[in-house]
DNA sequence: TTCTTAATAT
DNA sequence: AATATTAAGA
């Protein structure tokens, strides 16, 4: 089983005072092929959650009695399930608090249907694992899902299950044990754990943001090393280099077309789901230097970020997005 | 030491 | 194609 076209239907609970905004969320996830279920307000929706099987909450945060946080605070009290948030407080602190709350992401609104195309992985990160250390081999945690849908272009046959390749070339041996195979499996960078990624480096700040501290910030020593995080921030930077080259940002004349072609970037992907408008990314570029009027950060106090635990396998959990690198034109 | 970059390897 | 690793200078 397991095959592939999936069956795993996602149930995400959307919870919005707004009834026009719940509905408007309810048709962009069904879109993508979600079960949805939907609740008017906090108190209805935390009664659902007992009554169905709910793999992922998307809620609003300004609603009256119970705001999206307090909300998440509930569920994450007696449930595990991961809680995105949809606001249209775009406000840094917000943000952060937010996610030092344990939200899993935080969406700007308005929201896009695109912006969640690939939320299921936030319920897989949650479902599959957990497993605290030994990052033994994770890679056959496997996805079974699939963002079914596949409503536009996606085609993956991908079947690379490249088994293991015994490869020895260590002259020494502070090891050389080996039963459970400490393979060292590559990091894959998943939306969510690009998301991470961004998010630590937005809570940081562009010019502060090293690896090091990435790497604190992320909090995922399970899944990844301060070298990794290195690495993508190399790469991370020279996304950005080129795109702010490219200064399409000052043409307002036909940047649609740049814009959209940006957007089809991973890296831009991570970015700009959560904050639709390209100038945000921009205008923190530029004024990197002024800016740095940083709120008071100082330890995030990642309460549990257990959010991305699993992630990281699986192949072609990304790929429907990526297929364009980084290296977009 | 860590950071950054470039080059190279897997 | 995406990541990792290494090397070298700051």
């Amino acid at each position: 089983m397991a095959g592939q076209i999936s069956t795993v239907r996602f149930k995400i609970l959307v919870v919005d005072d707004d009834s026009t905004c719940l509905k408007l969320v309810s048709s962009m996830l069904k879109k993508w092929n979600y079960e949805v279920i939907s609740a008017s307000c906090p108190v209805d929706a935390l009664a659902t959650v007992q009554l169905r099987d709910i793999d992922l909450v998307v809620t609003d945060l300004h609603m009256p009695k119970m705001n999206g946080l307090e909300f998440q605070k509930e569920i994450d009290k007696e449930y595990k399930l991961p809680v995105i948030i949809m606001s249209s407080n775009h406000k840094e602190a917000m943000l952060m608090k937010a996610l030092a709350c344990g939200v899993v992401f935080y969406m700007k609104k308005p929201v896009i249907p695109e912006d969640f195309k690939n939320i299921w992985q936030y319920a897989v990160a949650s479902k599959t694992a957990k497993p605290s250390r030994n990052i033994g081999r994770i890679e056959s945690i496997q996805v079974e899902n699939n963002s079914g849908s596949s409503v536009n272009k996606g085609k993956h046959g991908n079947k690379k299950d490249c088994k293991r390749k015994a490869h020895e070339k260590k002259k020494d041996d502070t090891e050389g044990e080996n039963s459970t195979a400490p393979k060292k499996p590559k990091v894959v960078w998943t939306d969510a754990l690009h998301n991470r990624f961004l998010q630590a480096i937005r809570y940081i700040t562009l010019e502060k943001a090293v690896p090091k501290k990435i790497y604190e910030v992320m909090n995922v020593p399970e899944l990844l090393t301060r070298d990794n995080v290195a690495s993508h921030l190399q790469k991370y930077r020279i996304f950005l280099e080129r795109v702010s080259e490219k200064g399409f940002v000052a043409t307002t004349n036909k940047n649609s077309i740049t814009i959209g072609r940006i957007f089809r970037s991973n890296f831009a992907a991570g970015l700009f789901k959560t904050s639709q408008d390209p100038y945000t990314l921009f205008k923190g570029l530029e004024k990197q230097t002024s800016a740095t009027a940083t709120p008071s950060f100082q330890s995030f106090n990642p309460t549990n970020f257990r959010s991305i635990d699993g992630l990281s396998s699986n192949n072609f959990a990304l790929s429907s997005t990526s297929r364009f690198g980084f290296g977009l034109m």
